[in-house]
DNA sequence: GCTATCACG
DNA sequence: ACGTACGTGATAGCC
């Protein structure tokens, strides 16, 4: 007999989404609701077996039950965005997969489920409906099976429900399962039932009246507050009944025949479920190898390849021949500690491993290859290897890393594994394959080798298929001239460090830990009870407790107790001021001095920060282990700090930074006539801006009305609303909405450009940089309207902050590479952002002074001049 | 492991 | 009626 499995489309989703824990695709898209439903689908077509499928929606429209009941489904909380955002990516699959879908004006998917399991039974045709709610049993038929699924961590268990099974399990038959929920209602609906009346009394009485009119008719078997409860509720049991009853009679086309093949493995299939990162579900479908080949592969890259551990060092020897001879190899570097523990290489499909036993020293054989430029180098993350190198071995032709690659084609991946990429890639992911097989050749020491020839055998399908996606994206340039030779600056960087002054560092500390103890004292004094400041918690509570000040705001967990909170609350109690600068203090002592002293390196007393290049969504650096680019500046006491990283002996600090690039950028992408002229006239932005708007003479512009233009200058750059400026500006709303409105009718281009980068990643999906640094914003399709607005300002913003990133990576570069080429021993060691800092022998000091200058402002060419202010001393303290 | 806070551009 | 300026990283407290 055909059967046809009917999928209650929304509540399979709807239990998924819970049952699911939270997935992603990478671009941030949420899937758990997608990857729970299709498992389940996948789980149900594979144990029943149907030779034809559909699937019913609801639709928002409201239904007719809303007409007959305004109190239908009233209570329901709107789906949550992360839910709602992966409805129409459902649709979109099943489409792909061929799955006839059915949604119909007015009703809802149950009813059309009901009316399809009608037809069915009217032409004797198994019918199957899978569905997560049991409201679809009173459709149990001679040839109508409900499979209810659950789904527990993870795995989805199913119960079949024929008529015999319902009235097994409940003591009522289909039908009169209506009859059961006409009495007890349904809460999640809000369909009322009989106010007292449960599912157990509800069971026992249709199981002995069979129906409501029938119960009504005998009511007077009835007694006591049974029956005052079904007096009053008939009413409501009669509606009840009319929203339980699903409708068997949707005018709708069906056609059993138009549901035909069971799925559909498409190419357009495919491609969607790579797009989302659902690898698992392409591993249970069974694509055509011209499907999984559409983007070039075949399943497992590397079925053939051969894996070698290196054991001696004739075969080192002869492995270093064959790359010599080869000319191109893929390595991955084992670095732990700044120490390499081992190499993995591959040349072709031949893998090897290099232990770690060969490499303490580097042989001379490898660092031939290695520093031979002739040599191409295909690696991931290779500025660890490059750090753990510096000062032995030069490394010269490198020209791949995958990780940068992967990182340009999507800033957002939160994996960068070349597992991950694989598995992205390919829908497999050898290296985690190999852990579960057992291969003899590698049960020796070496339980790491296998895991890195994999890894490298890896690189090249990799970067076959990456390399592609830059050159379509039109990021060769970024990558080839930007990125690839930053890895070398970043490691140079890393390597040479920041030398600062280890004693003043911890005499500084040990200030600030007096001064910490003495305001610990007052604070207690002050509250009249000892607790712990640094706790949010405890501090809420002494304040807005113990002290009764007003409580201005609050968060997920108590009381806020944010510097913002506590500024506006000073005056009204003497603790508030104490605890501020407790705070100061506590942070600076903490994070910094205590924080640096702990990583100065033995070795040289230099702080050696990691610099990440593929972390942040924009495309700026971001610093970490610690991060040198969160040194205080803007408070007097926290600057002090700057006063302890110094130049050595001979030596100065050289500090080149660019004057507000951003707006630069900002006036050049929007092309805007007026912020142009604004920044060739070369006066102070600021002071400009406020002249421009409020229309008065330049040198009329007071101190507040400068800041007032700063603050409007800045919030434009991040996507501006009202209400923040007004807060930003101690101001009310509508001032706020003025200033903006005059701003923007005066730079009337950064207007335009607004609306028109907004539409471009409305319809793009994504913003681009002046390098073609490329971001996703999937939130600007969002449902939701703060989560759209918020895609909004990130296009807005990611084209400027990315632009500037892109400039200063391109300059440091070109800096690098000349102090290089000049022979200078003067080295880049830092970058804030927009901001470089080069340590500098006192001689050299004029020379690097002159190639900071040419090569930051001229580092590419925009229609308004990039302008940089230098300034050197003895500690970055002094470079001001 | 998450939250609140605060340091920077 | 709601939320409300972009991008980072480190620390401390707490579950």
């Amino acid at each position: 007999m055909e059967k046809l499995l009917i999928i209650d489309a929304n509540s399979l989703i709807n239990r998924a989404f819970y049952a699911v824990r939270f997935l992603s695709a990478p671009d941030k898209t949420p899937t758990n609701a997608v990857y729970g439903f299709l498992m389940t689908l996948l789980k149900i077509i594979a144990d029943y077996n149907p030779d034809h499928i559909v699937a019913a929606f609801d639709l928002k429209s409201p239904t007719f039950r809303h007409k007959m009941y305004d109190g239908y489904k009233a209570q329901r909380k709107p789906m949550p965005d992360d839910l709602a955002v992966q409805m129409p990516i459902v649709k979109e699959i099943l489409d792909a997969a061929g799955i006839l879908r059915l949604e119909k004006e007015g009703f809802e998917a149950d009813d059309i489920i009901g009316t399809v399991s009608r037809i069915c039974e009217e032409k004797q045709v198994q019918c199957l409906i899978a569905t997560g709610d049991k409201d679809d049993l009173q459709l149990a038929g001679d040839y109508t099976t409900i499979l209810l699924t659950t789904t527990r961590s993870g795995v989805t268990d199913t119960q079949e429900y024929t008529p015999k099974e319902v009235f097994e399990r409940y003591g009522v038959t289909p039908e009169e399962f209506i009859d059961v929920k006409a009495l007890m209602g349904d809460p999640s609906d809000n369909i009322p039932g009989v106010s007292g009346i449960g599912e157990k009394t509800a069971l026992a009485l249709i199981a002995k009246y069979k129906s409501v009119e029938n119960l009504y008719e005998h009511l007077d078997e009835l007694t006591g507050a049974q029956l005052k409860k079904l007096s009053e509720g008939k009413a409501s049991a009669d509606l009840s009944k009319k929203l339980a009853t699903i409708d068997k009679n949707v005018p709708i086309d069906f056609d059993i025949n138009s549901a035909k093949p069971a799925i559909n493995e498409s190419t357009e299939l495919y491609s969607i479920l790579s797009r989302l990162g659902l690898s698992s579900i392409i591993k249970r479908l069974n694509f055509s190898k011209n499907d999984t080949a559409a983007s070039d592969n075949a399943k497992n890259p590397i079925e053939n390849a051969v894996k070698t551990v290196i054991k001696t060092s004739d075969e080192l020897n002869s492995l270093c021949d064959k790359i010599n001879t080869a000319k191109k190899v893929s390595l991955i570097f084992n670095t732990a500690n700044g120490i390499i523990c081992g190499i993995g290489a591959a040349i072709g499909s031949e893998g090897f491993y290099i232990g770690g036993e060969f490499l303490c020293p580097v042989p001379d054989c490898l660092i031939s290859v290695l520093s031979n430029p002739e040599i191409k180098k295909y690696g991931f993350n290779i500025k660890d290897a490059l750090v753990c190198l510096y000062g032995t071995t030069p490394v010269k032709g490198l020209c791949y890393d995958l990780a940068i690659a992967a990182y340009l084609i999507n800033p957002a991946r939160t994996a960068y594994s070349i597992g991950a990429l694989c598995l992205e890639y390919f829908g497999c992911d050898p290296t985690s394959d190999n852990k579960s097989s057992q291969i003899s050749i590698f049960d020796d020491d070496s339980s790491d080798a296998e895991d890195f020839i994999t890894q490298a055998l890896l690189i090249f399908p990799l970067y076959e298929l990456t390399k592609n996606q830059l050159k379509d994206a039109g990021q060769e340039s970024l990558y080839y001239d930007v990125e690839l030779p930053l890895v070398t600056v970043l490691a140079d960087m890393q390597a040479a460090g920041m030398y600062i002054d280890k004693d003043r560092l911890s005499e500084f500390g040990e200030m600030l830990g007096r001064r910490i103890d003495e305001l610990t004292e007052e604070i207690y004094s002050l509250c009249g009870e000892t607790f712990n400041i640094n706790s949010p918690k405890q501090l809420g509570e002494i304040l807005f407790e113990r002290l009764g000040l007003k409580p201005a705001k609050k968060t997920k967990t108590g009381y806020a107790t944010g510097a913002e909170v506590l500024e506006n609350l000073s005056g009204k109690h003497p603790v508030i001021e104490k605890i501020l600068e407790y705070r100061q203090n506590a942070k600076l002592k903490s994070t910094y001095c205590d924080g640096l002293y702990q990583v100065i390196s033995p070795d040289d007393g230099r702080i050696h920060s990691v610099f990440n290049q593929t972390v942040t969504v924009t495309g700026r650096i971001s610093s970490s282990e610690p991060n040198m680019q969160n040194i205080p500046t803007r408070t007097q006491l926290g600057r002090e700090l700057r006063k302890m990283f110094v130049a050595p002996e001979g030596m100065v600090l050289v500090d080149a930074d660019y004057s507000q690039i951003e707006l630069r950028v900002l006036a050049a992408i929007a092309d805007d006539e007026q912020m142009k002229n604004a920044f060739k006239t070369g006066a102070d932005i600021h002071t400009e801006t406020a002249a421009q708007v409020l229309k008065i003479p330049f040198e009329a512009v007071t101190k507040e009305q400068r800041s007032s233009a700063k603050s409007v200058n800045f919030g434009i750059v991040y996507g501006i609303g009202e209400f923040s400026l007004a807060k930003e500006l101690k101001t009310s709303v509508k001032e706020a909405r003025d200033y903006i409105n005059s701003y923007l009718s005066h730079y009337s281009g950064v207007r335009d450009y607004m609306e028109r980068i907004k539409a471009q990643a409305k319809n793009d999906g994504y913003v681009t940089t002046i390098m073609n640094r490329k971001r996703y914003i999937p939130e600007i399709k969002s449902p939701n309207y703060s989560t759209r607005q918020f895609g909004e300002r990130v296009a807005l913003n990611t084209p400027i902050q990315g632009s500037a990133a892109d400039i200063i990576k391109l300059a440091m570069v070109k800096v690098h590479s000349r102090l290089k080429e000049s022979g200078l021993k003067a080295r880049l060691i830092l970058q804030v952002h927009d901001e470089l800092i080069i340590e500098s022998p006192k001689n050299e000091e004029e020379q690097v002074k002159s190639i900071l200058s040419q090569e930051m402002e001229n580092a590419v060419s925009l229609s308004v001049p990039l302008v940089v202010d230098m300034s050197s001393g003895r500690s970055w303290y002094d470079c001001k």
